[in-house]
DNA sequence: GGTGTCGATTTGTGATCACAAAATGGCATG
DNA sequence: CATGCCATTTTGTGATCACAAATCGACACC
């Protein structure tokens, strides 16, 4: 039997050809990068149901990793488990829409308070390289791309903080709103955006804590603000 | 082999004698329950390594909701998935305990505010009753039973929200850091408890959102910073 | 007596399977 | 032509298995 199964084995792997690396839980790793991703630049959708097996299979692995990456994007509120079982993407309503923007108008200005003492003249360095890719995607309309680039560009801050506590609750946060805001500028497009991304970098280069959190907020306030009126329309 | 498969799998069944009520998830569920009880009542404290096999056992079900579970309890940072693949209850640090203090006092009073409108007379009688038995637990020093009800008092108000957002954060935070207090309790005993409930059911009761604020602060404040020297001491 | 090494055990991971519930679709009936 | 019903398919769930890495323990060697 052992055998048998071993040779089932290598003949999938064999055919993929990438026998070595493989690690501690690599297999999940991948999924959960990739759904993640999924997630953030608008490959799933509000709505869109998502299979265990559908996944697995576009991926080319078992269902297993697949089930257990799924509870976890279910338990960060980025995926939601229906009744039935069935797990989709869950809709945005103007109450969840209301409450994502309270959460983070709460938490990430404290964050990158907190961050601020740990970012170098480097660190904002790279926050202008990041903002100057923001703003060609803006102005080419590369919704996925100003997403991803604005994802790197508030957690490129954050993330300067260490911190294990707040963090993961801001994450849970974008990973709920995101798939929303995909669509949003899908429907709008992108040249009516507008941040806060250059204040928030003077902020950094000059350690100016209040400055930070007011551009930070502002970002968001107005960022979301902006866009948050679509969902009255839909 | 489908028939065979069949006998064992009513074989163990018959013995438990609980054929029916096997609804959708029913297993992942129960688990999910005692994990989290384990963890609110301090059965598992910080440090303690918690085995899929292990709990399997314990709980008496396969491995595989078990895993599960602790995939999603981990997504939560209720429990820490260490590099080699095991899971563990995190142990506290003086930064991670700051800035659960931190997330707390930004969260918990802007969503007891939100749920105020929500809370009628009713919601004032039921959190008296509690708190009158959280009183007669520091008296008679049952820890276990203080840390339930403390928790049934917060999110009986939280729960009002109908929050769909801050309250799973809220309940996060409250997974990362009762292993903790559960320890601290054991140390120090309860007598040194103080808590501003009363000031909290009294603004239930007159629908006065600052007072109300001022309390639930007031508590998180004085409850945490109380203990949260004993990590400096340890 | 301390230490390194090798074997046995434990444990997480990924895969496959059997089953039940739900969803889907076609078909017959009104 | 609409509608209710039934067979088929899809899908999630729980269980078991084979394997690999890690951990633990005993034994021999220095």
């Amino acid at each position: 039997m052992t055998v048998l199964r071993s040779a089932l084995k290598s003949a999938p792997a064999s055919t993929a050809g990438e026998l070595p690396a493989t690690s501690r839980g690599a297999t999940r790793d991948k999924v959960d990068a990739a759904v993640r991703a999924g997630l953030q630049t608008g490959r799933f959708v509000p709505g869109k149901s998502v299979t265990i097996r559908g996944l697995a299979a576009e991926l080319g692995v078992s269902p297993m990793p697949v089930r257990e990456v799924l509870q976890r994007l279910a338990a960060e509120n980025a995926l939601e488990v229906k009744p039935n079982g069935r797990v989709q993407v869950p809709d945005m309503t103007p109450d969840r829409f209301e409450e994502v923007l309270k959460a983070r108008l709460l938490l990430e200005p404290e964050l990158a308070e907190f961050a601020l003492a740990h970012l170098s003249p480097a660190h904002a360095r790279e926050l202008e390289a990041i903002d100057d890719e923001i703003d060609r995607c803006i102005i080419t309309g590369d919704a996925e791309a100003y997403m991803r680039l604005n994802h790197a560009f508030h957690f490129l801050i954050y993330r300067a903080s260490a911190s294990r506590v707040l963090l993961p609750l801001i994450e849970s946060l974008w990973l709920q709103f995101a798939p929303f805001m995909r669509t949003v500028y899908g429907r709008v497009g992108t040249a009516i955006l507008e941040d806060r991304h250059k204040e928030a970098i003077r902020a950094v280069e000059l350690q100016d804590a209040t400055a930070l959190r007011a551009a930070i907020h502002a970002d968001i306030a107005e960022g979301m603000g902006l866009l948050g009126k679509e969902i009255l329309s839909a």
